[in-house]
DNA sequence: ACTGTACCCTGTAGGC
DNA sequence: TGCCTACAGGGTACAG
């Protein structure tokens, strides 16, 4: 479900009420999402202060006073949800009225400003794992990570650099977190749409016979970069699940050009074409095969 | 080195 | 109403 601008969103809500409060109780409902939650979660987490809430690709990263991180990823239908002080004591009570189904809150966590926080996840895709913060960026999940669409180290030249050579398609090559970290299904074909860039395309026509970008890869990359920050501001984009940490649903959806709009009109002004639902790398793509060449 | 597919898990929508 | 299939913002592990 979440992609970089649904993480970003649910970061920016938690950041005020969890920065700077102590971990004061850790309940967890079940012993694993994707994966076992981590050894002594409770010890290691109770007691430490909050001193950070960061993002990268689509990790929430919280930075604890001990010197750990808590890493968290949403997987497909993760939500962290605030309960302010004072409001109802239960998660389960409190999901009936704003929430979903209260037998997926997995996870529930106190803060010394009275506030909980609950992480519920119906197909429990998501994860949460700990490390020193010093041996994040060598940790297997951030070491091959590619770089972040919103830094200035996505440029032409490296976009070029990397697709050099490679025949898969330009679909698959954008959804390689190696790649661009935090890009998912729905900011690539709405990126290759504003980009008139065909899906099916081979990622080597980003670079020339020197390693040079091409023309496409020079209009990919304002395009990824324009299309994230509309969908930031537009608090992301809920299908069916994904709401912020206030339990507010996104609005980036009613602005999709292409996602999920097949047999419908394109909506470059001129075009004429009509928006077609592919298939690539098992994920379903959208995109006008008119205009985006 | 690249596919393509299956799989993890639950909920929901649509066809019959 | 129910049953069945397909599919859903993620990522990984295989076989070929």
């Amino acid at each position: 479900m979440p992609e970089l601008p649904e993480v970003e969103t649910v970061r920016r809500g938690l950041a005020p009420v969890v920065v700077g409060r102590r971990i004061t109780d850790v309940e967890t409902r079940r012993p694993d999402l994707r994966f076992p939650f981590p050894e002594r979660f409770f010890e290691r987490l109770v007691g430490q202060k909050v001193v950070s809430l960061d993002r990268r690709a689509k990790y929430l990263i919280a930075g604890l006073s001990s010197g750990e991180d808590l890493v968290m990823h949403l997987g497909m239908t993760g939500r962290f949800t605030i309960v302010q002080h004072g409001h109802r004591e239960t998660p389960g009570e409190y999901t009936n009225t704003v929430g979903p189904n209260p037998a997926h809150d997995h996870l529930l966590l106190r803060l010394s400003n009275g506030s909980r926080i609950v992480y519920n996840d119906p197909r429990r895709f998501g994860f949460m794992v700990m490390m020193p913060h010093a041996e994040r960026a060598q940790h297997p999940l951030f070491r091959g990570l590619g770089v972040e669409p919103l830094s200035p180290e996505l440029a032409p030249q490296y976009l070029a650099r990397r697709a050099q050579g490679k025949k898969v398609n330009l679909k698959a090559f954008l959804m390689d977190q190696r790649i661009v970290a935090g890009l998912g299904n729905i900011y690539v074909s709405e990126a290759l749409f504003w980009a008139r860039l065909s899906p099916n395309r081979a990622a080597r026509t980003l670079a020339d016979r020197r390693g040079a970008p091409t023309e496409p890869a020079k209009r990919l990359v304002p395009a990824i970069r324009e299309v994230l920050e509309l969908a930031i501001n537009a608090g992301g984009s809920t299908l069916r699940d994904y709401r912020d940490a206030n339990g507010v649903s996104g609005g980036f959806q009613h602005r999709f050009a292409v996602y999920d709009r097949a047999g419908q009109p394109c909506p470059r002004p001129g075009c004429g074409g009509t928006i077609r639902r592919a298939v690539h790398a098992g994920r379903a793509t959208f995109y006008c095969p008119r205009c985006q060449r």
